[in-house]
RNA sequence: GGCGGUGUAGCUCAGUCGGAAGAGCAAGCGGCUCAUAAUCGCUGUGUCGCCGGUUCGAGUCCGGCCACCGCUACCA
């Protein structure tokens, strides 16, 4: 045993990296799709990393903002509507209202998740496409669409089959076969039929909008090479595509959707945008939304057109082409940077993302989460079962964070009982449950041994790998950091045991103090990942107030018009005040004295047996 | 077809710059009894998919092959 170590030195605050404090920090997460209930799946992509990483980063000290909302143009919105006998509007209502409670469940820390059918946001399309029109990077071409007869609506690829030119398969798709794999024109198939309704599309001429994304190609090229710090995998995909780029149509016949604000296409009623060229931009469009809300109409910009700002964004690796080849043209293209050259457009220079941070997919016995199979499982069901910290335990630690990922409920239950509930819960309840009996408060502590300040060394450096492991996005490899000062901790309490030193009240207090500084350490560093249990630890080591923010929704009405159009009603919105939480990245001391009640578990074990057969709302199939 | 990924212990996976193959779980033994039957320690197993090449040295770099998966942008 060395000499004592005074336990003032164990209250060190450690700002993690003070250079990058108060640096703004977009957090950009993907747009779910307001056709149907999300699935965990979903969530373990874009929702709960993109959460861990915004935490993470308002801990240390950063201007974050988080923006998001539910994507609610395009076709499928309005195939869904008819199916459920409801207006577009309707079904757009009803799907993103029962999103934005899931991802308020889950946790998920938004400054602002908002929708694609405000007035804002068909404003903010509208404006960043004139400034494209007039830098000259959109066409006018004709192209031969399939339309459906009955509705006039444009009818996409993958909503006709028909019999395979190539193979004579019946049910090709318009886009692809899928016994041959070959690749198709809808107009080459045979019998071609909707999948919608069975009638036969009519193939016919119509005038339609491009974006002329070859002309982009030098200005990404450049930005790309220079992306040196992406992975490999999303950089290379990248770069392959800008081979071979070609215009692409930003316009649909169809009456839902962002209207085209060009003489002759106002009024056209079979007009709007295509989803996905409105889709992108809601990432400005909500960053502008919430200024108005917070009634700073510019501060958006610090996120956007400082040089200095950092943006992050999070997505399915079914996105990567939006995010690092599309959006990147937009963004270019208002900018007036491509081929072209032109003038910035309304909002200044934007910003191209700093990093793309996409996920694999959470597969269910190999394949993709199907909602025909019966293969899915809903955010809600789950939430409203096993809470929210579960889901995001299991996603952090066992995710598809580098590759596909089996959810398998065997799995869950394995790493919801012996790793969260009986090494961290445990490790709480024991730890609170000895200094509440032998004290009632947090013990004061005597002189420090060795063993004791190299266990708060320990959780002390842990902030530095944990932390540079968030920056990175390795978030598997981050918790698992966490999580071995837990274990660390855990080992402590045999080898000290404190429960056996009833002749040595000074020395069990001083183990039990610094037990409790480190369970309040790995509180800290679990906060990003798990901020409801954060809480609780909180208080149950004698905090008040408020440790961990949560979001809340909020009915709004719109902040903007469009001439000709008005605005919509009032919105469920997802915000929060994060601003006031206590959290902070660095080891805060615990105050002796601070009274300690008698613990309870942090997490309810779960039944073996789900294990076995799954819940009954998604049972596990032979 | 094109592009990309994956293949490492019974299971799930990590392995950064080329330098003695790892973690957790499961299994067995022991300790402890503060705590949610919790926790701590000890104990194994490998054709690193296959073949070849470069190198003093390859799970790692290069070429070929096999298997599985994803993407293939007028789906969102």
């Amino acid at each position: 045993m060395g000499g004592g170590v005074g336990p003032r030195e164990t209250w060190v605050f450690l700002p993690h990296r003070l250079g990058v404090m108060n640096a703004p920090v977009l957090t950009a997460v993907a747009w779910p799709y307001a056709n149907g209930p999300r699935h965990i799946g979903h969530v373990s992509g874009f929702g709960v990393p993109s959460d861990i990483f915004s935490r993470y980063q308002r801990m240390v000290g950063n201007r974050v903002l988080m923006i998001s909302g539910t994507d609610e143009n395009g076709t499928p919105i309005q195939v869904q509507a008819d199916a459920e006998g409801v207006t577009p509007r309707e079904l757009a209502d009803k799907y993103n209202r029962m999103i934005v409670d899931d991802l308020q469940g889950l946790g998920l820390s938004y400054d602002l998740f908002t929708r694609t059918t405000t007035a804002n946001h068909h404003r903010v399309v509208q404006d960043v496409f004139l400034a494209l029109y007039r830098n000259g990077y959109v066409l006018t071409r004709s192209a031969l669409g399939a339309i459906s007869p009955s509705t006039g609506r444009t009818l996409p690829d993958r909503y006709i089959e028909g019999t395979c030119p190539i193979c004579g398969y019946d049910g090709a798709r318009g886009d692809q076969c899928d016994n041959c794999g070959n690749q198709l024109d809808p107009a080459d198939l045979i019998n071609p039929r909707s999948r919608i309704n069975g009638e036969k599309p009519d193939f016919v001429e119509t005038e339609h909008l491009f974006l002329d994304l070859p002309a982009f190609t030098g200005a990404l090229g450049t930005w790309l090479q220079a992306r040196t710090e992406w992975r490999t995998n999303v950089l290379k995909f990248s770069l392959n595509l800008l081979d071979d780029l070609r215009p692409r149509p930003i316009t649909r016949d169809l009456d839902w959707g962002v209207r085209v604000p060009l003489d002759g296409w106002q009024d056209a009623p079979m007009k709007r945008f295509y989803v996905w060229f409105d889709a992108c931009m809601g990432y400005l469009s909500a960053s502008v939304e919430w200024a108005q809300r917070v009634g700073q109409p510019d501060a958006w910009q610090q996120w956007w057109c400082d040089p200095d700002a950092r943006s992050y964004y999070f997505m399915g690796k079914d996105n990567i082409t939006f995010h690092t080849v599309i959006w990147p043209a937009t963004l270019l293209g208002q900018n007036g940077a491509g081929d072209r050259g032109g003038e910035p457009g309304p909002f200044g220079r934007l910003n191209l993302p700093t990093e793309i941070v996409s996920s694999e997919f959470l597969t269910m016995s190999g394949s993709k989460f199907s909602t025909s199979r019966g293969t899915v499982i809903y955010v809600g069901d789950f939430l409203r079962e096993f809470g929210p910290d579960t889901l995001r335990y299991y996603i952090s630690v066992a995710g598809p964070e580098t590759q596909d990922t089996d959810f398998t409920w065997d799995e869950f239950v394995r790493r919801i009982n012996f790793e969260l509930a009986n090494e961290w819960g445990n490790l709480v309840n024991r730890s609170v449950s000895m200094a509440h009996r032998n004290v009632g408060s947090v013990p004061r502590p005597s002189t420090l041994q060795a063993i004791d300040a190299e266990l708060l060394a320990t959780s002390r450096a842990a902030f530095d790998t944990v932390g540079e492991l968030l920056e990175r996005n390795r978030f598997k490899a981050a918790i698992s950091e966490a999580m071995r000062v837990v274990g660390a901790a855990n080992k402590y309490l045999s080898e000290q045991e404190p429960w056996k030193r009833k002749d040595d009240p000074q020395r069990r207090d001083t183990i039990l103090h610094t037990a409790l500084q480190v369970v309040s350490d790995a509180n800290t560093l679990l906060t990003p990942f798990l901020p409801h249990a954060a809480q609780r630890v909180h208080e149950q080591l004698g905090g008040t107030g408020v440790w961990s923010a949560q979001p809340g929704i909020t009915q709004v009405s719109e902040v903007t018009e469009i001439a000709g159009e008005g605005s919509g009603p009032d919105y469920p919105v997802l915000t929060g005040d994060y601003a006031a939480q206590q959290a902070r990245w660095a080891s805060i001391p615990i105050e002796a004295g601070r009274p300690l009640a008698k613990p309870t578990p942090l997490f309810t074990k779960l039944d073996p047996g789900l294990a076995e057969s799954g819940p009954e709302w998604a049972p596990i199939q032979s």
